[in-house]
DNA sequence: TTGACAGGCAAGTGGCGACTTGCCTATAAA
DNA sequence: TTTATAGGCAAGTCGCCACTTGCCTGTCAA
């Protein structure tokens, strides 16, 4: 929840296609989002792989997830990112 | 000057330091910076290794660089930060 | 011109992180 | 109760990245 864990986070581009991707459908499975991963951006990574990343994205506060029954949804969460701009600060047009 | 030169810069907490010294005193050299570093921040990198980070940093446009004699003075560049927001909006209080 | 100062280049090393592999738990359907 | 589904845990591998080391270039003062 710290800086280091939030630029850890958005470090790799794995990860950030995973924001992109709950961003456009929000409180997905992981399953579902292994699936979109190879449909639509030509990824192949393992589940495991991309259960790591969540729980990476999740540590940085930008995951924020669900249980439900067997289903676990996962939920975008860009709260944590005003903390750059608040760090260093740009103009805003 | 793409997302991934900007995640990757921004990822190392010595860089992330270095944009915070910028800030605070913009257009310093780089032996300037290695003092800020070891005396403020207590970090105890080589010239080298600061060298090696203002290079990654102006590869993503984060800093930018002034020639004068044997100097080279170094200036905070914010605005590639505005792409983070882009990408992941959030509510301007 | 010689020495000190500011910085650059390139090869080598070590550790961390992304990924795999194998197995395990829990929920729900057949 | 079985079987499939959704997910978790942990050890091991491999490549990249931060850092060092050594030497080189360019600028300015003595």
């Amino acid at each position: 929840m710290d800086a280091a864990d939030l630029f850890k986070a958005l470090s790799d581009p794995t990860r950030r296609t995973i924001l992109d991707e709950l961003q456009q459908s929000d409180g997905q499975t992981l399953f579902e989002i292994c699936g979109r991963l190879i449909m639509k951006h030509g990824l192949s990574s393992s589940r495991q792989a991309i259960s790591q990343h969540l729980a990476v994205l999740e540590e940085a506060g930008l995951v924020r997830t669900r249980r439900e029954g067997r289903y676990k949804f996962h939920h975008l969460d860009t709260s944590p990112l005003r903390s750059i701009v608040d760090r260093w600060p740009f103009d805003k047009e």
